[in-house]
DNA sequence: GTTCTCTTACTCGGATAGAAACTGTCCGAGTTGTCTGGG
DNA sequence: CCCAGACAACTCGGACAGTTTCTATCCGAGTAAGAGAAC
């Protein structure tokens, strides 16, 4: 899983607490965390794309987030800036090689691998669909505090 | 998740079914499922260092199951197969840049975002941890046949 | 004072390069069953 | 018939490329706010 999901989380919640000082440009945010500008740009287009984030171009424009937080899960994040959701990929092995001369009409139907791969990767989705990016604003009161102060005396 | 993890699956369930015949060489798995024999080999190898499959050095030798199957979780299959068990990596960016500056006590706990990515790849683990190499062989009786029936024909 | 234009500060998308992980191949060394030849 | 030695069929581990994915950077184009000039 690439880095930029931790990224895109920790931006989402940063947005979230600063929704008054929004829209945040990119530059703002990459100093925020000490993260790549221009490769933190581009997970946060990604967001935008996803209907996640909203952007707002020309000056003083930047990042927003397009919903209320309550209403943006972080399994929408992880999907938004993963390519290949499914961690397993069956390439249908079984339907393959001396094994399956002659195969049977199983061969036809799912895999049974795959079947409970597919059932571990639904039940990760769930636990991530459960919970949204108020949840994790609402984890942590005093970063939330320390965002507004220091976000106000950020130069640059 | 590296496609080894899907060899390592079905080469698990086939040497179960495969019993009566072990050891198995990795020469005749490859040729079952068509796949590279050097590469398999080397992920059979893993399988052995983390004592799911036993091996048997000099002629007639081959692989194994190390345990009967009932005993051997689909967890343990992919642990021993994946280096980087987590998808999930924090990487404490919430410590970094401008945004933790004049840090408060919450920055030494752990990090509200990985915390919940976290527990979303426990439910994923509990899941596989739940389901063992028997219950994938009884899925599919039609192949467990088709592989007795097979082997004892297959040549070289 | 209003409007027009110019500059500035942003985002968007594509192109590109480097790093890391995954995939695949090759080789030398060790182990064991089988075969062969001598006693 | 029995035993020693050669041979063949395996695994083990390391070294080494090729390929894909992730990370990172750069550039040109488009958009909006604000400042300044013209009317």
């Amino acid at each position: 899983m690439g880095e930029g999901v931790e990224w895109g989380l920790h931006c989402c919640v940063t947005l979230g607490w600063l929704h008054a000082e929004a829209p945040v440009p990119t530059r703002r945010l990459a100093a925020w965390f000490d993260l790549p500008q221009e490769y933190l740009k581009k997970r946060l287009q990604a967001l935008g794309r996803a209907g996640i984030l909203a952007s707002s171009p020309g000056a003083r424009g930047g990042w927003s987030l397009a919903r209320p937080p309550e209403r943006i899960t972080m399994m929408e994040v992880v999907a938004a800036l993963e390519d290949g959701l499914d961690a397993f990929t069956c390439t249908e092995v079984r339907r393959r090689g001396a094994g399956a001369r002659g195969g049977g009409p199983e061969l036809g139907g799912t895999c049974g691998v795959a079947a409970l791969m597919r059932r571990a990767e639904m039940a990760w989705r769930r636990e991530l669909a459960a919970h949204t990016i108020a949840d994790l604003m609402a984890q942590s009161p005093e970063s939330a505090a320390r965002t507004h102060r220091n976000y106000r005396h950020l130069t640059g």
